[in-house]
DNA sequence: TTATTGTCTTTTATCGTGAAAAAACAGTTT
DNA sequence: AAACTGTTTTTTCACGATAAAAGACAATAA
């Protein structure tokens, strides 16, 4: 197997959902642009809604024979990225525990163990070597630093700065920003999410992740914004292993959020500034809490 | 050709330098440690030197028979790595000119044109791609984001954040740390380079790195001590393409890092702080004033 | 019995190859 | 002629294979 084609896997479950609103669809090009993939793609998507009975299928015209079954759509397992395979095996085996800081990490047999190649797990691991979870030495092998406490402190020295930083810039943006239309609906959702927290905490995660990357889009450096991967990197497994009071500390956390969004409509640095430590304050401890103890060094 | 001995050559070349000094050779692990290889390359390095009637080697034995000559050592472009080769030669490409902000880059044909394989291009693109300078389209092509003057400002920005944090807890540091005597070694070469900086100007920027990486290294943070690496790199290619009033430059850079020594070695924190700050203002002026006027979007 | 050498095994670095996906080009339709 | 479809070319992605380099193990010498 060379390349598999979860693109065109994942580009045709998401088109199915289209045929459940409309009659026809629209051009390729028009297509493409939609679900975000090349025309050559959309002609494979077609061809396959076309053998299914899904639609006809003639040039231009692309009419809706019958709405999607379950089984039109590929599993949902077939259409992940290698990458994020790997990184979904590796993170399961760094945090079942035995990851001791100071282990060195076999290319060869994580790739044996995931069913890949070789190439694809050294790029996986260059790419996240970014995020100081682990190091390579030089023309040899990879060496895991672990989820350490240090880690999760050097981790929130950063954020702490940068986020202190962005939420500055933003209250300081003009009135006719459309920034502030975004922190609006923002809060409408975190108002929302507020009133139902016993049914939707765990929707939290996601809202959180859009909110912080607002305002470290406010800063306009690259570098911060990038550095928001990190932490969503870290706190995406982080609330997938710790569950013990996630309802409460959700909740607290949309509190913290709306006062620091209330800050930031205030303008006044002074209000925004306190609202920011107070909410980093009680994130660097929730992630502090939960580091698992047999990883200290 | 499936991969290059340099690690071999380089080391071969470093362990001809030792020949001149010694009479005999000490054991093969202890050479391992010495130019950092494995026993495997050193027995690979021995066998040569051997052949070319360098040294006798018999088990433990190993005599040195003659000084090494010009011709003995490895040509200096066969002891680069791959990775080093590409760099060098996609930075070539981006400060030649011509290489304007939201070009695509093309993996084949970079590869095509260094006369490597896809696999190191590709790897090296992600490698790089931490810099800032370049971005991935998702499953498509890479898009040159380009050196600007907006680059340039949000890296500063970083760096004047990070350095400014490092230069307190480097003033924080008990007495009995170590790294005030490696600031004594460092003062002492500034010193000496002042004075000869007439001639010695462009052994600046080694040390230059040196200094800024030891201030970093007291930040106690990954993240910050990494960063580092984004600034040494820009720099390094930024030395090599502006040698517009090197000297007067340097020799400002020099007398600043004194300053600034002075000032962490009093350990008043507003002294260090105005130091630092002075000496990062005339940096980012300088960068700033070198940016190809060509590249602004 | 401990460090060192000789030998064998494993892992990393890199390439060429082939399928998936994108992109470019050419011919059609409205 | 502008946008679309059909066709061809190019590029990306991922693999297995292979030489370099590291590492492990057994035999040996101090």
């Amino acid at each position: 197997m060379s390349k598999s084609n979860n693109v065109y896997k994942d580009a045709y479950n998401r088109g199915l959902r289209l045929l459940e609103e409309t009659k026809s669809l629209p051009s390729e090009p028009e297509l493409g642009a939609l679900l975000g993939v090349s025309r050559t793609t959309i002609r494979t998507i077609l061809a396959r809604m076309e053998e299914t009975g899904l639609i006809a299928w003639n040039k231009r015209s692309k009419t809706v024979l019958r709405v999607p079954r379950q089984d039109d759509f590929f599993p949902e397992e077939e259409t992940d990225t290698l990458s994020q395979i790997i990184e979904r095996s590796f993170m399961r085996r760094l945090l079942a525990g035995g990851a001791e800081p100071g282990m060195q990490i076999n290319e060869l047999e994580l790739a044996r163990e995931i069913g890949v190649g070789t190439t694809s797990v050294r790029e996986f691991l260059i790419r996240f070597s970014r995020f100081g979870l682990i190091e390579k030495r030089r023309n040899s092998h990879w060496v895991l630093k672990g989820f350490t406490r240090a880690f999760a402190l050097e981790l929130t020295e950063i954020r702490e700065m940068f986020e202190l930083r962005s939420a500055a810039a933003f209250a300081a943006l003009p009135e006719d920003s459309p920034v502030w239309a975004d922190l609006d609906l923002l809060e409408d959702e975190h108002r929302l999410l507020a009133r139902e927290i016993a049914t939707r905490f765990n929707e939290f995660s996601e809202l959180d992740e859009r909110f912080h990357r607002l305002i470290h889009r406010a800063s306009h450096n690259r570098f911060i914004v990038d550095f928001y991967d990190v932490i969503a990197m870290i706190f995406h497994y982080h609330y997938q292993w710790n569950k013990a009071q996630e309802r409460e500390r959700n909740e607290v956390a949309v509190a913290e959020h709306l006062a620091y969004i209330a800050a930031l409509k205030s303008r006044d640095l002074g209000k925004v500034d306190a609202a920011c430590r107070k909410h980093l304050k009680s994130a660097r401890h929730t992630l502090l809490t939960s580091i698992p103890e047999g990883q200290q060094p």
